[in-house]
DNA sequence: GTCGAGACTTGGAAGAATGTTC
DNA sequence: GAACATTCTTCCAAGTCTCGAC
């Protein structure tokens, strides 16, 4: 429960508004008669339009250019450039955090394991919040002891996360080896609260679960970690970007989670280019789309990005049931005619194939509907991907309307890109 | 090193607009 | 064209991160 429930916010009046404009530009006249802004003043440095304090918690609050604006594009593109330039570099920051993770001082092997949870799981960094204001909530340099279980299982050891993240949205997910079974790993994979670790990180795993065996049971002085104790007690977000930008300029936790974002779009689209079913796949729009969505779905469930479902889902599932149940009537009547004397046979037949394809695509509608009933896909592709991913993988495959993925406000935000980029980005 | 002010991005909910089905 | 479903848009809260003061 939020402790500021309940409170009722005050009427902002123009007294209570700072306009910033340039020092040769006329200010904006204030359209209440008799009012006047707090005061106007010409800060060339920063992009905020206006702002005013909040009335609850004195907090400042912006207004700011439409997303849709160059200079919002402008940043928006430095964002994804910098993921950019991370990827460039992110196999030797991996190798400096697998030596990081075995360190001995205490500092070092604490920031190097946040960081590999960080850079597998996108969790965001955790900046410290204060409880009596704010919902408790927690990232990773936040995380506390009762967030986390340690435990094994066939394939070896496993960690359990189960804390409340931004939003006060719930984060539940169970890291663990990837069996040798494939068909196991294949049915867990689907299962978008167990996370595999990634392939030839398996001694760092190892070397991981020991780390928070340690920082979970006793903190740095020895003594025994009460439940709510912080598991990196050492770390802060800040320490922690001060780090990351000895490994590279500009680079902060929050990078990581654009770059693995829009990597596993990259990754999840070109499966396209030799995917056995690829045919099947380009046959028709609505068959693309729902490779672009499998792809963005992907991403959604890395980024933990989830919504509530319909209060109306359960009626919906009742009735795409029942209809399916008509189809179904209809097709073993059809089934039934076919052996009666004198009938239309190849009418018929046609018909049964016609029921049955009808019978697929419901089934396919259903099973969407049901995986994507507490996902959000808008989240991930209006702030984490890359939208230059987007705008060549619809050249480079059958020049895919790109009006299919990107409805009108985003492709007036990613204008930039769209100009920008060409099938070989 | 810590703290808090300040500036910006990210996020889901809700309502509006549009599409679909009967 | 009514009823319902889906998508789009807006709203503003809740995050991340930097910087300067102490």
């Amino acid at each position: 429960e939020h402790p500021k429930m309940g409170k009722v916010k005050g009427v902002i009046a123009p007294e209570n508004l700072s306009m910033n404009c340039a020092l040769d530009a006329c200010p904006p006249k204030c359209p209440l008669p008799g009012h006047a802004w707090q005061s106007v003043c010409h800060k060339e440095e920063t992009t905020w339009l206006a702002f005013y304090r909040d009335t609850i918690n004195g907090e400042f609050k912006y207004i700011f250019l439409s997303a849709g604006s160059s200079l919002k594009g402008q940043s928006d593109r430095e964002k994804f450039e910098k993921a950019r330039e991370l990827g460039k570099v992110v196999g030797n920051i991996r190798k400096k955090i697998t030596s990081g993770l075995r360190s001995s001082t205490s500092v070092t092997m604490q920031q190097n394991t946040a960081l590999w949870f960080i850079d597998l799981l996108a969790i965001r960094a955790g900046n410290e919040k204060d409880t009596a204001e704010e919902a408790d909530t927690v990232g990773c340099c936040s995380l506390r002891v009762e967030h986390i279980t340690l435990g094994r299982d066939e394939e070896g050891p496993t960690i359990m996360f189960n804390f409340l993240g931004k939003d006060s949205i719930e984060y539940k997910n169970t890291l663990k080896l990837r069996p040798d079974d494939e068909d196991k790993a294949l049915e867990l994979e689907d299962n978008p609260q167990i996370s595999f670790v990634r392939h030839g990180e398996e001694e760092n795993f190892a070397q991981v679960f020991k780390n928070m065996e340690r920082l979970v049971r006793k903190s740095d002085n020895g003594k025994a970690k009460k439940p709510t104790d912080d598991v990196f007690d050492e770390l802060t977000t800040s320490t922690l970007n001060q780090y990351l930008k000895e490994l590279m300029p500009g680079l902060t936790a929050k990078v990581f989670r654009t770059f693995n974002a829009s990597f596993t779009l990259d990754q999840e689209l070109y499966k396209l280019e030799d995917h056995p079913r690829k045919k099947e796949f380009m046959k028709t729009d609505t068959t693309q789309l729902k490779f672009y969505n499998d792809a963005n779905y992907q991403v959604a469930i890395l980024c933990n990005h989830s919504r509530a479902v319909s209060k109306t889902f359960d009626t919906q599932m009742e009735k795409m049931d029942g209809k399916k149940d008509e189809i179904v009537k209809e097709l073993n009547a059809a089934k039934k005619s076919l052996k009666e004397k004198g009938a239309d046979k190849e009418k018929i037949k046609k018909k049964i194939t016609q029921l049955e394809e009808r019978i697929h695509k419901h089934e396919t509608q259903k099973e969407i509907k049901q995986k994507l009933a507490g996902v959000a896909l808008g989240t991930s592709k209006l702030n984490y991907l890359d939208p230059r991913i987007t705008v060549a993988w619809c050249k480079k495959f059958g020049d895919f309307a790109l009006s299919k993925v990107f409805n009108k406000t985003l492709q007036t935000k990613f204008k930039w890109a769209i100009d920008e980029a060409d099938e070989n980005f």
